[in-house]
DNA sequence: TTGTAAGCGTTATCAT
DNA sequence: ATGATAACGCTTACAA
């Protein structure tokens, strides 16, 4: 259990704990090589590993990464987190992560434990908006936004492009002759569905085509499915070729299987498109025309580019970086 | 940038860095309340927080958990993950994290890391059936195994009950009176497709029941769609009531959706279960009677584990946890 | 009630 | 070409 120390390589070796130390830095200055091959041979039989505690105390260096992941329970997050945690480990630094739960005193009480461990750099998805709540640690260690931009611009940040891959499906759809796109949405509470609200509707009026927000309630209640159903019933019936856009996947779900119920024809009487977040309309019958985010790009991304913050050798980057989401040109539109 | 020292904390407050030390950590021995005070004034004062590197390496603590996932880009692995991250949390403990992303060498290569950075215990999901192979970190720190258990059973862990609860949804299908089952499953290649198999067929045994296997060939492919609406067309017209149990997400999706096609009701024509990785089977019309797994629960558990191995105070509990799933009974069966 | 000092396992600056 | 030795910032006997 007990773990050998430099020391005990240096007396075995019969040589000094500095000689060991350079060796094992790879400070083989003018060393002989009789002697390397002694320290190499020690440590080798001895089964020696520093202790990085020891090593980070002089060095001052933690080889840690702190992220901050508002909720790791659902695919995007996990997936922004396995991109991280590849090019983490490629640069020999390991992941610490913590949850804020989208609440904004444990995502303070992470940023303290971060500090505290002395991470060298953190990766955060931002409750807030103000930028000045992520001071006290962005003086400390550089730090990468992920997902989200605060006010003002103070953080470099990797951010998804919600408004302009909404508009190149817009785009899309306009070239395929709909006259009318019906934009499926949860309520517009968060700056996400806005801008994906916002895109697609700035392309329609651009175009003149008619656009139409439907706002649906908990998608877990029955009344939502109906009341949706209505809706699309309408909807079809109109004098005009629709498209509908939902603005993401379990919204994508639902009007698929109302659309199924109303044996509504996908593409013929009704065009469907949509946020694929799980990565699952490709199992769907068509299969469906859907913007697809890379999360994990963007945690990779945001990574590289904390990663040159904190090495000292390269420029910094303080700067917003926008990933593009990838659009799956399928069946249904 | 530079931290406050406990130095310099003490002779700020013109004490002794024991005294300063002691106040620290709690141990007020017969200190006056006079000088508790200078020194926390003081600590607010300077903001001094204490340099972690140096308590482990004095006290020979780390405070890291490692959690080795197989893939953390799936669900089912961040819920994992979310679960032992709360866990660790309360207990103050930090998680770092590594994926070996079904690679052995991989594998090897972080549970290396960990034990260099003197992690005070390991949860891993382990890519190896070999006990053997995690002797040199077991040895080390307490470890608990997560999700699957090695042979023979040298160590502990937390698993899920994939026979038991086929079993349980089985003879609930049972009890509602169908007379066969159909298992739609992904080709038999992995012990938990086995596992779920092995249960449901087990009971219909029992129970007299037929029971009929259904081995899928790759999803994306659409022969596969239409070899699968083939095959449940010959089921809905046997002479039978029969019941329909998709042993994971997507191809409890895809029957669905060819269900749908076809224009078969559930219930009213055929049964349909499954297992739902993901948690949207609530979402379908009809509601699906589906079998969960609460990775989270599985995560805490696991790190509940761990941490009461590696608190020296208590009992260590080497043995084999299963956790049940959850069986959501709704109106598709 | 508090201070002194040794030591945790490294690295790095001097010497030699 | 290598060895002493002093830090790094903390905790903890032991002294006072």
């Amino acid at each position: 259990m007990k773990k050998t120390t430099i020391a005990e390589v240096a007396s075995a070796a019969g040589v000094s704990k500095a000689t060991v130390s350079r060796f094992l830095n790879g400070n083989y200055g003018k060393m002989s090589s009789a002697t390397q091959e002694k320290i190499r041979q020690t440590v080798q039989r001895l089964n020696y590993r520093p202790n990085k505690q020891a090593q980070m105390l002089k060095t001052n260096r933690s080889g840690l990464i702190g992220f901050i992941v508002a909720d790791m329970g659902n695919l995007y997050s996990s997936k922004l987190l396995s991109g991280a945690s590849a090019v983490a480990r490629e640069n020999d630094y390991q992941l610490v992560i913590m949850e804020s739960n989208n609440s904004l005193s444990s995502e303070e009480d992470a940023l303290k434990k971060f500090v505290d461990q002395s991470v060298e750099g953190v990766l955060i998805q931002p409750i807030s908006e103000d930028s000045s709540r992520y001071e006290s640690v962005g003086k400390r260690c550089p730090m990468v936004l992920v997902d989200r931009q605060t006010t003002p611009k103070t953080w470099p940040a990797v951010i998804v492009d919600n408004a302009l891959s909404t508009k190149y499906l817009a785009e899309y759809i306009v070239k395929k002759g709909y006259s009318k796109i019906a934009i499926f949405t949860e309520s517009l509470t968060t700056d996400v569905r806005r801008k994906r609200y916002a895109g697609m509707r700035a392309v329609a009026k651009e175009h003149s085509l008619e656009s139409e927000l439907v706002e649906v309630g908990n998608l877990q209640l029955s009344s939502t499915y109906s009341d949706m159903k209505d809706r699309i019933n309408e909807l079809v019936s109109e004098d005009e070729k629709v498209a509908i856009f939902a603005s993401n996947s379990q919204t994508l779900l639902m009007v698929l299987r109302v659309l199924d119920d109303l044996r509504i024809k996908i593409p013929d009487e009704v065009g469907v498109s949509g946020y694929d977040d799980w990565n699952w309309a490709f199992l769907a019958q068509p299969a469906i025309t859907s913007i697809e985010q890379n999360a994990s790009d963007i945690g990779a991304e945001a990574m590289r580019m904390l990663l040159t913050d904190i090495d000292p050798l390269k420029e910094s980057i303080s700067e917003t970086k926008v990933i593009p989401s990838k659009i799956n040109i399928r069946e249904s539109i």
